[in-house]
DNA sequence: TTGTAAGCGTTATCAG
DNA sequence: CTGATAACGCTTACAA
């Protein structure tokens, strides 16, 4: 291991101060050309690098942000993170993650002891900013202790979530519009004639699954009749699809379903196909939210887009915009897209070009 | 925003120095009862934590381990990640997610400067370790430049590399098991009965590619013909499968076909089925690297396991044996297993519980 | 245009 | 058991 070498080692070399040897590496400042040049010499014969730690002590800013999530093996979690970390990089910033694992196949712990533990963390390593994507905070009835420690967080820093907003945080939320994406998918399934349609997937007491649920059955009303029975709320994974499809169809008499997302479609249809039920002649199938692949599948899945890279990318901006104290401009994620394919019937035109973006 | 408070602020507070409130802190050294009650009740008062910048520059270590990666909506990346997240969670380490985006969709730039660049920031930021992925390294012929810059990171911090060992390259690997892994499931669909096997999948002058299509090559000369146009290499996403196997079959006249992995056998199976073929009645297809979630497509996809979870935890711990300058067992990842499920014939007993593990 | 010196919030050494 | 005080590597007035 080489031993490091400092700003003041570069300035002994270069015949300078260390101010001066600050002003090239921030470029700030007037420097002599032949200072400037003898400076850069040394830095680049010495491969010396700037401690970033060091200078946030002093300068108090660490051109990164946290992002804090409880389950990264999700791939609505993913997608996010990936635009999280294009956007932010593109403005020279870093991202640190931070996986609580609150909500995986590899839970351990109190979640919310876990999640604020991960606040702590936070402000300990003096972030510029946090995004939350989920967790406690998409609970219906989130943990005071945790919404305190919360609100307390966003005292001391910016911090964006990307969930449904709830009035006991004073974060700034980008919200998706789940509403409009549910009446698209449910439109659609009547329009080709369904009637019986149920519902599968997303775990009650957390908001986006009770919101959809319930804008399920507001839009079910309006048209046909609809019981609660029609509904089954398990989880938002693929094996939840898989296991939960049968017992739905057990309870009640369906002719289509709505998954909560491309996730539990596939474990549904995978389920159907075993049982020798087939998509869609048999049962039609459809997602109330678009995963990458969901083309591949067979039958391909018919669901709502409902752009949430466009999420990542508003979270960023105005994350940004409050850590420079600049005005955030309210911004408002894209609106959800059906993207119609074969597992609702209808053919329509595949093309694998129904991809996320 | 509230103003930070410090390790002085709660000395003052408690009427100690800030010695003993470090004392405190770090629970190390004596303090006495009162004190020491006095100082905690500061603390919780002010809801004070001590700054990890601060720390980090005296004590120089920052408790975090960097982990870069080309393309972080890879699943066989993120199996990774989520494996390193909670095993250095485990030990008390955070990690920060390097995404330098040179393999993905969303591309830009030279990946030879983004991933160079990419240690320098590593280097600024102090982590106490480092663990690459993929990326450039992943390359038959590593850039010289790349790989002096690795080098020489290497020097001076511990990195630790998933990939083939490059005999370049001075930083410790974790290499899986390729060889076996290939051989399983070619003597599984030789087993089978078939003969006019091909390969799909994968780019040549990676090495991980190569050294699975060189496997395949001489394992069927044993038993089989085998020409070049068997092989397709083009990449290892899915689209990759659904724009290969055409061209793949027009080349060749196979009966099976061993994609690179789970994702590419996919896009395969859903091209195959649009242009009427059925798996595996016209052509079984296998996959020679396993990945959540391929239990559920239709037909489920016989496959290898290789394991990669067990490769995120072997990176941890070596990465924290060289940190903490503990001698390294060397350490091997799980040896590969055969998933025999739907997609090459034979149906063996269908479970879900083949997952990743 | 350049240099001096005072912080930034800790830890660690060394006297009391 | 406790408290000064010197680092740690950098930024930033302020002087020169």
């Amino acid at each position: 291991m080489t031993k490091k070498v400092t700003i003041k080692e570069i300035a002994r070399l270069a015949n300078a101060s260390v101010s001066t040897v600050s002003r090239v590496i921030n470029d700030s400042g007037y420097v002599s050309i032949e200072k400037r040049q003898k400076i850069e010499a040394a830095i680049k014969s010495t491969g010396y690098h700037p401690s970033q730690i060091a200078r946030t002590l002093s300068s108090s800013h660490t051109q990164t942000i946290a992002v804090m999530l409880p389950d990264i093996t999700n791939p609505y979690f993913i997608n996010l993170i990936e635009q999280i970390s294009i956007h932010s990089g593109a403005e020279g910033y870093q991202v640190i993650l931070m996986n609580t694992d609150t909500a995986g196949a590899h839970k351990h712990g109190d979640p919310v002891t876990i999640e604020t533990n991960a606040f702590a963390n936070v402000l300990e390593r003096q972030v510029d900013g946090l995004i939350v994507l989920g967790g406690e905070i998409d609970q219906v009835h989130v943990n005071p202790e945790y919404m305190s420690a919360l609100n307390s967080l966003n005292d001391q820093l910016p911090v964006v979530v990307i969930s449904q907003k709830d009035e006991q945080c004073n974060c700034l939320f980008v919200e998706r519009h789940i509403d409009t994406g549910m009446k698209m998918i449910v439109q659609h399934l009547l329009s080709l004639g369904y009637r019986h349609i149920g519902f599968l997937g997303g775990q009650q007491g957390i908001k986006i699954a009770d919101q959809r649920i319930s804008s399920f059955k507001k839009l079910m009303h309006l048209y046909a009749n609809t019981s609660d029975e029609d509904i089954l709320a398990n989880n938002f994974y693929i094996e939840d699809g898989y296991t939960g499809i049968e017992p739905l169809l057990q309870q009640a008499d369906l002719d289509a379903v709505i998954a909560m997302n491309d996730q539990v479609a596939i474990g549904a249809m995978r389920r159907l196909r075993e049982i020798g039920k087939s998509v869609p002649q048999d049962i039609a199938i459809g997602s109330a939210d678009m995963f990458a692949g969901g083309e591949y599948t067979t039958p391909a899945i018919t669901t709502v887009n409902q752009h949430d890279t466009s999420l990542g990318q508003i979270a960023v901006k105005q994350l940004l915009h409050l850590i420079n104290n600049e005005p955030v401009e309210s911004l408002e994620p894209r609106l959800p897209e059906l993207v119609m394919r074969e597992s609702c019937g209808e053919h329509q035109r595949f093309t694998t070009k129904d991809s996320l973006s």
